[in-house]
DNA sequence: TTTAATTGGTGTTAGAATAACAATAACCAT
DNA sequence: ATGGTTATTGTTATTCTAACACCAATTAAA
């Protein structure tokens, strides 16, 4: 084999960290091995680009092969390539993490056959290949992102409580937050649209239902506004 | 060629933004590529990753081939990977960016052969590949890094100047610092010695030198200290 | 040796942001 | 009607930020 041609002989995958939000915790969705190696074990979902593929098209379609969703937040954390990641050759994984919201996700019939499942990161224990390493960065990057850019509207539903929206940020930052001292922030920042609407069927006063107003964020920035929470 | 083998027709490589600080403005160390493709057009410096080398490693590899140097800061971006980001074949990159001390700098066989020059941001014209594109946003990376930890003085002398230090974030930020202000903020850290030495042969008043207590920051970030600019 | 030129070094204050804190309101279940 | 539960709202002390100007130390030139 020629040293040119050894060069060829590696792969590259994606392997995607899927975040969801019951309204309690933090979740992700992981997928039980049904093939060696690792076979039985949980990983992130994942797979070979395909040699015509972008790698951001690579995390959409084994998003959306799992999900069945399209368009979704999707972000490149980066590269994992220790040499003995992989016991069956060289390939190094571009990993990448995405939100949604988890009541679109449906379990289509590649997340029937793989058990895809919901985790909470208590109970995560040893996953295949270096895929613990790579969920901690990404989580590591989520809670960065999240006080950087709104993207935590992305794992709420489009209607959601204020308080539905402080515990999203308490669950990802890990960490307790002043209720009034956080309304107040959020409200200041006038990027949620009062609905006009309150819940139903709760026992207790129902809380009223906001929505993210994307269109004025995206004028804000423009004219400068950094999001920081 | 079975699917399994197309897989293989593929490789990946690093390259790496190596930035200087000269005491005016920000640089970066290009290189001028001597063979096919874009023969002649100024290029980050990088190289196909060795079948048996990790990602860090070869980034690490391709720095010391071109500057000499070992053990400085290096720090992976993200992978870039569209489809034809190489003229031939399917080449996707991990991009680094590494921080050097300029003085530190010197001409190596590599780097001589490669023709390689400090280039300042203003005068950066179209590069080879998607280089551009990279430089941008590990530009975009460093900026932003540089006010979440100290990392700045990676690109100082190990002895420096209050006005050094500011010229440095107000060069990598572009934007302009309250000298008292940035001063006051800086020495309120705690994290610089005074080597009650001065600068010598200025034809003013000479300014005090300091240098960076990395104990001391490794100390304070372990009791949940975080640097902020 | 005086003077000019140049950069180094320092403190105060007004305004903004943050953090700490508790009482009343609205709804359902009993 | 009462109790249980969550929603909603404002004030204040403290901390952080931003704006701002003068004297000091040195060399170069007159």
């Amino acid at each position: 084999m020629s040293e040119v041609e050894s060069f060829f002989k590696s792969a590259f995958s994606v392997d995607n960290v899927i975040f969801g939000f019951d309204g309690g915790d933090l979740k992700v969705l992981l997928i039980q091995r049904g093939a060696a190696p690792y076979r039985g074990k949980w990983a992130l979902p994942g797979d070979l680009v395909y040699p015509n593929e972008d790698l951001d098209t690579a995390a959409e379609r084994v998003l959306e092969q799992l999900t069945g969703l399209r368009g979704v937040y999707l972000e490149q954390v980066q590269a994992f390539g220790a040499v003995d990641r992989h016991p069956l050759g060289r390939v190094i994984t571009i990993a990448y993490y995405s939100l949604i919201k988890i009541d679109d996700y449906t379990v289509t019939p590649a997340s029937f056959a793989q058990s895809a499942r919901w985790h909470g990161f208590a109970h995560i224990g040893e996953l295949a290949f270096d895929h613990n390493e790579i969920l901690e960065t990404c989580l590591k990057q989520l809670k960065h992102k999240v006080r950087m850019a709104p993207v935590g509207f992305e794992l709420l539903p489009p209607k959601f409580t204020l308080t539905e929206l402080q515990q999203l940020y308490e669950s990802i930052l890990e960490t307790e937050l002043d209720k009034r001292n956080f309304r107040k922030k959020i409200l200041s920042m006038n990027l949620l649209i009062d609905l006009n609407e309150v819940q139903e069927g709760v026992a207790h006063r129902p809380a009223k239902l906001y929505q993210f107003d994307r269109e004025k964020y995206e004028q804000f920035v423009g004219e400068g506004f950094t999001f920081d929470v």
